[in-house]
RNA sequence: GACUCCGUAGCUCAGUUGGAUAGAGCGCAGGAUUCCUAAUCCUGAGGCCGGUGGUUCAAAUCCACCCGGAGUCGCCA
C-alpha cells in the first residue's frame, strides 16, 4: 500500500490532469510552511502553461478548482489555498491511524520492493600490506550504507572489497623484503616450488616495509628500479614473487577482517586485483580484435577522446591538454596498470555475475579513473554506461581543511580513530553517571557502540560529496543530530516495552489523536519513500535525516504521551504502545541499513 | 591553463522536479521534570543563500561572467 503522501500525489496528478494540466506540474510534497501536512504547488505551474495558451487565469482560481475535484477524497479531512495558489492538504485522523494499522502490519515497514537486481557494491578498498587508515573509513561506511539500502529494495547486491593487491605497491614489498632478508628461498630465480607454508612476514612487519620502500626509492632512481621490475617479474609470473604474495594477501585478509568487522562491515567477496590478473592477456587480446587499442611508446592504450588525441599528435605535453585521457592498458615498461585490472575486474564480473549495476563507492578524487574505465568498458561493448556507476565521496579533513592527519603529521590508523571514539563515548558515560550499575563488559559494550554510532552517523549524514570536518568533540557531543541521540530514542522504546510487559499492558489498535501521535505516524509513513530516494541518488544522509526526525518525533510524543501512567485509559495505552512499537522497529530498521547497532539499554 | 566539486545563520551542515516568511544541529536567551531514561521537550533571537547580470509570474536552485576554496589532468593505486 502507498504512503499517504503518494495516495495524495497521484490524487492531485489526477485532478490536474482531468484539468487539461500535465501531471507532472501537481505532485504533492511535505509542506514547507507547517500549516498543513502537505502540499500542492501545481496551481501556479497550470497558470503558467494557460497564459502561454492565451489564457489568462488567475493561479487561486485554478487551486480553487483543483480543490472541488478533491473534496471527498477519502484521506483528505480539509483543502485550503495558501499565497498565490498553494493548495494546502490536512489528511483525516482516520487516514492516519488506517496507514500506521498498514505500516504496522507491513514487514517490510513501507519499503517497496523493487524488481530484483543484480548488483555489485565495489567498496571498502584497502590495500594489502597496508593498515587501514581514515581514508578508508568513509569508503566502507558509505559503501555498507548503500549496499543495504539495495538489498533492502529487494535487489540481489554482492559486496566486493576489491583489495588494492596488484601494483608497484607489491613490487615496493618484494624488493624491500629483499633487502632485508636475501636469503629467504622466494627471492632465488631458479627454485620454482617447495616454498614454506608459513608466512616469512606478520601484519606488522608489512606494515613497516612499505613506507620505508616508498621513501627509499622516492628520490632513489636506482632503488625505484628494482621495484619496478620486481613488480613486472610478479606479473609475468615469477613462482617465488607469486608464492609472496599470497603469504601477503593471507596476512593482510586476517587483519582487513578484523578491521572490517570492528567497523561492522562485512563482504560477500575477498577478491582484488591480483584475482583477475590471469585474465589480462586474454582481455588484451580482445580489445586489439575490436580495433580499440593502440600502440604507444612501447605500451598499449585505449584512446577516448579525439580532443585529446589529436592535441597528442599534434606534440602538445600531456599535461596541457584537453579532454579524456587514454586508458593505458600496459606500460612503455611493460606492467598492467590500475585501468588494466578494473577492466579486467569488470571482465570477471560480468562472467561471472552478469551485474545489472555495479557501483563503486571510492573517493571522488578517483573521478576521471572511472569515467575512463566505464567509457572503454562501454566502448568494448561489454556494458551499457547506465550500468557502471561511480558514487564517489568527499574526504574527511581536520580542523584546518585538509586532509586529517595525526597531531605528529601522521596518517591517523583506524584502530586509532575506534579508540579515540570509543573513550570519548566512555568519558561522556561517566560524566553523566549513567548506566553505573551495569557490569564492566556491559559498559564497554555500549561505549563501543556509542561511539562506532557517533562515527558512523557523523560521516552519513552529510552529503556525499562534502569534505567534512572531523571534530571528535562534536561527533561525541551526546545532544542534537548525533547517533547516541538516536541509540537513546531506541533505547527509551526497549524500555516502556519491557516495562509494559512486566505489567502485562498490550499493545493494541493505534488511534492517532494527539498532534504529536498524528506527527509521528506521519514520520513514520515518509520511510519507504526516504529508503527509495536514498537508494535511487546513493545519499545515505536522506535516510539519515529521515531517521533523525522520526527519533524527534518519538521525543516529542514521548514527552507529550504518557503510555504506561496509570490514568491512560487502556485502549490509548495500547494504541500508544503499537505506535511506540512500530517507531521502535523502523528506527532498528533504519539504523540497521545505516550500518549502525544500538544496544538494549544505556 | 583545462575540467570537476564546493561557497547557505557565529560554528558544522541539509535544501529532491525552480514555488509561500530559506531549514536542522551546536552555541546563545528564556521556559518545562510529584509521571514511562531531562543524553529529552517547548519558545525565541540570529541570513544581501560568495558577487554581478540574465531567463521566469516565481531563482539558494537554471544560464553567463567574475571572486574565493578543494581536487584532478596517460605509463602510482
Amino acid at each position: 500500500m502507498p504512503s499517504i503522501l503518494d495516495t495524495l500525489d497521484a490524487a492531485c496528478r489526477e485532478a490536474f490532469t482531468a484539468m487539461g494540466y500535465p501531471a507532472q506540474i501537481a505532485g504533492v510534497q511535505e509542506s514547507t510552511r507547517g500549516d498543513a501536512p502537505f502540499q500542492c504547488n501545481g496551481a501556479m505551474g497550470a497558470a503558467g502553461i494557460a497564459k502561454k495558451r492565451g489564457e489568462k487565469l488567475n493561479p487561486r482560481d485554478i487551486a480553487a478548482q483543483a480543490i472541488e475535484a478533491l473534496q471527498g477524497h477519502p484521506l483528505i479531512e480539509k483543502l485550503d489555498i495558501g499565497g498565490p495558489g498553494f493548495i494546502n492538504i490536512y489528511p483525516s485522523q482516520e487516514a492516519i491511524s488506517a496507514r500506521a494499522a498498514e505500516l504496522s502490519a507491513d514487514e517490510k515497514l513501507g519499503i517497496v520492493q523493487k524488481t530484483p537486481l543484480s548488483i555489485i557494491v565495489d567498496y571498502g578498498g584497502a590495500n594489502v600490506a597496508k593498515p587501514m587508515h581514515v581514508g578508508h573509513l568513509r569508503s566502507a561506511v558509505i559503501g555498507e550504507a548503500i549496499k543495504r539500502l539495495f538489498r533492502v529494495q529487494g535487489h540481489k547486491v554482492i559486496g566486493d572489497v576489491h583489495m588494492g593487491d596488484w601494483g608497484l605497491q607489491m613490487g615496493h614489498l618484494i624488493s624491500e623484503l629483499e633487502t632485508e632478508q636475501p636469503s629467504l628461498p622466494y627471492f632465488d630465480a631458479d627454485k620454482t616450488e617447495g616454498y614454506p607454508t608459513e608466512s616469512p612476514v606478520t601484519m606488522d612487519d608489512l606494515a613497516r616495509l612499505y613506507p620505508q620502500a616508498s621513501n627509499a626509492a622516492k628520490d632513489n632512481d636506482a632503488r625505484m628500479e628494482r621495484s619496478r621490475v620486481a613488480t613486472a617479474e610478479l606479473q609475468a609470473g615469477r613462482a617465488g614473487y607469486m608464492a609472496l604474495l599470497g603469504h601477503f594477501i593471507e596476512v593482510s585478509v586476517a587483519a582487513l577482517k578484523l578491521g572490517y568487522g570492528n567497523l561492522g562491515v562485512e563482504f560477500d567477496l575477498w577478491k582484488g586485483e591480483a584475482c583477475v590478473d590471469h585474465l589480462i592477456p586474454a582481455m588484451i587480446e580482445e580489445l586489439k580484435a575490436k580495433g580499440i587499442t593502440e600502440d604507444v611508446d612501447g605500451g598499449l592504450m585505449i584512446p577516448l577522446d579525439p580532443v585529446y588525441e589529436a592535441q597528442r599528435k599534434e606534440g602538445v605535453p600531456s599535461g596541457k591538454r584537453k579532454g579524456t585521457p587514454p586508458v593505458m592498458l600496459i606500460s612503455s615498461a611493460g606492467a598492467v596498470l590500475y585501468h588494466t585490472t578494473d577492466l579486467a575486474t569488470l571482465v570477471d564480473r560480468k562472467a561471472e555475475n552478469n551485474p545489472d549495476l555495479i557501483a563503486y563507492v571510492v573517493d571522488q578524487r578517483q573521478a576521471l579513473h572511472f569515467e575512463q574505465v566505464f567509457h572503454a568498458a562501454v566502448k568494448a561493448d561489454w556494458y551499457k554506461a547506465e550500468q557502471l556507476y561511480h558514487a564517489g565521496f568527499g574526504t574527511m579533513n581536520g580542523k584546518d581543511g585538509k586532509p586529517f592527519k595525526t597531531r605528529e603529521g601522521g596518517v591517523l590508523r583506524l584502530e586509532d580513530l575506534l579508540e579515540i571514539m570509543n573513550e570519548a563515548a566512555t568519558r561522556r558515560l561517566d560524566e553523566s553517571g549513567i548506566g553505573t550499575n551495569f557490569d564492566a563488559a556491559e559498559r564497554g559494550e555500549i561505549a563501543r557502540k556509542i561511539g562506532l554510532a557517533a562515527l558512523k552517523f557523523a560521516d552519513l549524514q552529510n552529503q556525499r560529496l562534502t569534505n567534512y570536518i572531523f571534530d571528535p568533540e562534536r561527533f561525541t557531543a551526546f545532544e542534537g543530530k548525533t547517533g547516541p541521540y538516536l541509540l537513546y530514542a531506541v533505547v527509551r522504546i526497549k524500555s516502556i516495552l519491557r516495562k509494559a510487559e512486566t505489567q502485562g499492558a498490550k499493545a493494541g489498535a493505534i488511534k492517532a489523536v494527539e498532534p504529536a501521535e498524528q506527527q509521528l505516524v506521519l514520520a513514520l509513513d515518509a520511510f519507504g519513500r526516504s529508503v527509495a530516494t536514498s537508494a535511487e541518488k546513493y545519499a545515505p544522509h536522506i535516510l539519515c535525516e529521515h531517521i533523525y526526525r522520526v527519533a524527534q518525533a518519538f521525543s516529542r510524543f514521548y514527552t507529550e504521551c504518557p503510555i504506561l501512567v496509570d490514568d491512560t485509559p487502556e485502549d490509548v495505552r495500547a494504541s500508544r504502545l503499537a505506535l511506540a512499537g512500530l517507531t521502535l522497529r523502523q528506527l532498528e530498521e533504519g539504523l540497521n541499513i545505516l550500518g549502525i547497532e544500538a544496544p538494549e539499554r544505556m
